[in-house]
DNA sequence: TCTTCTAGCACGTTTGAAATGG
DNA sequence: ACCATTTCAAACGTGCTAGAAG
């Protein structure tokens, strides 16, 4: 399976004219492609939905990448974020999402760090790189490093390949980004779509329990011994209840089958980026075949394309954050943009600018990050009307305190900046997923605590590992 | 009234330490 | 003493459900 966006197209925002050929050449040597395609092409068929919970929760499908192309000897960071999918919440109406109405203001942007991180290239080629203990958590004041989600929201994973020797080379490096238009899903509290349920049940060997059939009769008749006045009260129902599990069993037998054939009348997409929507999508009415996944989206297909292009990694607002932390721990290079972090030495910035990851730092005029309030989200758009889907920001790194020479973790939320152009950042909302919502004198342990407590070790950890710099790693 | 969220539950899987055997 | 294999209990992950919350 193809990546939704090679790196030209994922990047084609204005970049700098310094943008060197060179440069994206190489980056255009890296690969990566999603494991389990038709797996996550199942659940997405039917409209992928992902568990979020308080105390988190992992993906199913889990990420798993193959990577190729690259340097064998470099080490490189592999990153995962999730990126909404457009600006809106969704609702969950008889047998089909619906737009709900405009999605709420972004919470606090974590990025997950594969725990191999960071490895030389041939680490990460040799097999494929799973994300299985990445975790989703609809808490916003959840101090575990789980990725924080809007239930009823529509995300993307993308998935960030950064060459970089340790974590504090991160912000002087090459960031390319890779979505796979088959992982976008809706985040829910509990399943709404009973296929996906299915879906699930059928796939992940943790829920073998509910695909034995009996179990949760076993229960209920458990449940009805104990409170017979309930059981009287439902006995209907769970009679309805238990003729429809049969006429399901008979319908998980054969729904693959009928699948396809009802797939099979549809015209093929042309392109193979598109997602075919069948009619046992549960997105909207009548969709249309020749429209892409994020046809998905009420939005119309212009602005869609917009959040197609536009994913930045990382924003002007987190170089000048990078840039202030690399005057607390590295160098004495000024804070205000990537421009001027550009001359601090670092030749491999220079790459990074020509790619991908990056934008001009077209706003050196607006205050700079550090000189807004901690939580705000001030990512520097692009010129031109803003958009919905300006993810200018997506590192949410933890860093040390420039106040704090003693190295106490300050923690740098950079929330997309979806629906900034939309208002919804106006007012509280700053405040409301601001850096307090993860404490600052609360990271080192937290995080130290964690790569204490896992057994697992590799050359640079023991270094690295002192430095919570990104919000999540799962050691 | 409806939708969404949460806690508790039971079950299977995974994990890692302890026990066992070569 | 060392290593590999097996055993087993605890931890973990899962979807289901009732009830609470908005």
């Amino acid at each position: 399976m193809q990546p939704a966006r090679d790196l030209k197209p994922n990047f084609s925002i204005p970049v700098p004219s310094t943008a060197a050929g060179s440069d994206s050449y190489l980056q255009s040597n890296v690969r990566m492609s999603l494991e389990d395609s038709d797996l996550w092409k199942s659940f997405h068929e039917l409209g992928t939905e992902m568990i979020i919970t308080k105390p988190g929760r992992r993906m199913f499908p889990h990420c798993k990448i193959t990577l190729s192309g690259l340097l064998p000897y470099a080490k490189y960071i592999i990153l995962v974020d999730m990126v909404p999918v457009d600006g809106f919440r969704y609702k969950w109406n008889k047998d089909r999402w619906e737009v709900a109405g405009k999605a709420e203001p972004q919470p606090p942007c974590r990025t997950y760090l594969h725990p191999d991180s960071p490895a030389p290239g041939s680490h990460w080629m040799k097999q494929p790189v799973s994300f299985l203990k990445l975790k989703l958590t609809n808490n916003t004041l959840d101090q575990h490093g789980h990725i924080i989600l809007h239930s009823m929201h529509r995300y993307q994973p993308r998935f960030h390949v950064v060459q970089a020797d340790d974590l504090f080379s991160v912000r002087w490096s090459v960031f390319q980004t890779f979505t796979f238009p088959e992982t976008i899903f809706t985040a829910v509290t509990a399943y709404q779509n009973g296929k996906i349920t299915k879906l699930k049940i059928d796939h992940n060997p943790f829920a073998k329990g509910f695909r034995e059939q009996g179990t949760n009769t076993k229960r209920r008749m458990l449940k009805s011994q104990m409170c017979p006045e309930k059981d009287a009260k439902k006995a209907n129902a769970i009679k309805q209840e238990d003729e429809q599990e049969n006429l399901q069993a008979e319908f998980r037998g054969s729904f693959y089958e009928s699948y396809e054939e009802d797939h099979a009348s549809l015209p093929k997409p042309k392109d193979e980026k598109s997602v075919k929507e069948g009619r046992c999508s549960p997105w909207g009415a009548d969709p249309d075949p020749s429209q892409s996944l994020r046809t998905d989206s009420p939005l119309g297909s212009d602005t869609r394309e917009i959040y197609n292009t536009e994913q930045l990694v990382p924003a002007p607002a987190s170089y000048q954050l990078y840039s202030k932390f690399q005057d607390f721990g590295k160098s004495p290079s000024s804070s205000t943009s990537a421009a001027s972090s550009s001359r601090s030495g670092r030749p491999s910035f220079e790459s990074r600018a020509s790619d991908v990851a990056t934008v001009p730092d077209q706003d050196t005029n607006k205050p700079s990050a550090l000189e807004m309030p901690s939580s705000s989200c001030p990512p520097s758009l692009p010129p031109g009307p803003p958009t919905h889907q300006d993810y200018a920001g997506v590192l949410n790194v933890a860093v040390a305190s420039p106040q704090t020479k003693t190295g106490v973790i300050g923690h740098i939320y950079n929330p997309y900046t979806t629906e900034q152009a939309l208002g919804q950042w106006n007012g509280p909302p700053h405040g409301q997923y601001g850096s307090s919502a993860y404490p600052s004198h609360h990271l080192p342990s937290d995080y130290s605590a964690q790569s204490m407590h896992h057994g697992y070790h590799h050359g640079n950890v023991p270094d690295w590992s002192q430095y919570p710099l990104f919000s999540y790693s799962c050691w």
